[in-house]
DNA sequence: TTGACGTCGCTGGTATACAATATACAGAAC
DNA sequence: GTTCTGTATATTGTATACCAGCGACGTCAA
């Protein structure tokens, strides 16, 4: 009875039940907050608890749980007595995010470079390839494999840390990116950086892979840092507004 | 009225009345949490909801979200329907939390040099010189200088995310800090890496500066992977318990 | 007409009650 | 004697009810 080939077993794959209804919620929280525009928006978007408890089908008390997550992760913010507001980040926070992401990726590259496998590089090389041709007629799907591109040097660094701490970062600048890499030509310059990076994690250059990958990353936080002002636009507004009411 | 400086403005520190229990319950978990010393113990720590509250003297529901917040920060795991216990660290989680470390720290470094003035050289002078004497007579007391240099460091890249993000790991490393301070005359020749950096920012070569702060502390890195199984050790121990029990 | 004060309603915060499940112990059957 | 199963208990997960603040609106007075 030690031997499970002996039974056939019955493989059912553990319903998801027991997931519990905090995790659920705050996946349909996050999935919701993702989907909307929230740069588009002129003033800030708030959370009725009772709203999404009667959307979500279950009471306050998983949302109240899921929320207090989400504000953890810094996706929410809330403020006593008045309301859950989705938190739209500055100017500022969006160029320290990508910083801190140039740091982690930075270090990533480093440690990938004496690890990596031509199976590795040949991925690698698939994401940046997909889209030489024309990656400004195809912004969002080259988004995505940008996204990818670099979520991949992180996980070939070996540390999941850095891996879980930048998904979450990558998240919050995903309405972020959708519009930086439409100015400035960004998106053609970005494949040939990629290609160097790829080059030097080939040959095992550690530094200069480490050294690649930040400069990118932080031109972006340059690019953002002058012309990220919409940023700030609508958000100044309304803070002027709410403190002049 | 626009003027701040015409009024006195009787400073209070907003009473913590309005914070929410979650917070104060929050913090009060964590530095239970952080008082004990989670590796000298045998086993797991399961923490009791009911004692919980009933020991803070409120309810279980903000102790349960404030339980949601610290799970999210990695102080605690839940597991459905059996306990919430506290996570000891494995020897994989530390080094991945000291190379993440020094990730943002080394990029700290590097955007300080540009930016850091005498009194900043100064008080990260102060912090080193403080135990030259003898580092070893007083463990923990260099322990907490060392750590205030660092967070010093950090917090002159003038990234505030960045000291957000390392104050939770270095609560996460408290513990494992004081033991591997002990070993290895660590704690000497960590101020003379430390002068070393000190005197690189002071010269502002950023490229000096950020490589000096990665290979200190990649050094610790390293150190933790060879000596660290202390780490390990008790967690597998459990375990084994548990899967044999 | 305007300003100030009071009341009402909406929102989040907290507590408690109820339901579901996992573990452990005991009893019965082989 | 050992193992399996059922039940009881304890603990968590969820729901609901109640409470406290803040804002808005209306009314009254100057």
């Amino acid at each position: 009875m030690s031997d499970p080939d002996i039974q056939p077993r019955l493989k059912v794959e553990l319903l998801g039940i027991s997931l519990g209804l905090r995790q659920q919620a705050c996946e349909a929280i996050k999935r919701a907050i993702m989907a909307m525009d929230l740069y588009g928006q002129p003033d800030e978007i708030k959370l009725d608890e009772r709203q999404l408890s009667q959307d979500l089908g279950v009471s306050r008390t998983p949302i109240r749980e899921a929320l207090s997550v989400l504000e953890q992760e810094g996706f929410v913010r809330s403020i006593p007595r008045r309301g859950i507001l989705v938190v739209r980040k500055t100017k500022r926070e969006v160029v320290e995010m990508i910083a801190v992401w140039a740091a982690i990726e930075s270090m990533a590259a480093r440690l990938a470079a004496s690890r990596i496998t031509v199976a590795d590089i040949a991925e690698l090389r698939a994401h940046v390839e997909a889209f030489q041709d024309d990656p400004d007629a195809h912004i969002h799907e080259y988004s995505d494999a940008n996204m990818a591109f670099h979520k991949a040097i992180i996980r070939l660094g070996g540390v999941e840390l850095m891996s879980g701490l930048t998904d979450t970062l990558f998240i919050h600048m995903r309405a972020v990116r959708a519009v930086t890499m439409t100015q400035d030509n960004r998106a053609r310059r970005s494949i040939a950086d990629h290609r160097a990076i790829i080059a030097a994690l080939e040959a095992r250059d550690a530094d200069l892979a480490a050294r690649l990958v930040r400069e990118h990353t932080m031109g972006l936080a340059a690019h953002v840092e002058m012309y990220g002002d919409f940023l700030d636009g609508p958000k100044a507004d309304a803070d002027r507004q709410r403190r002049y009411a």
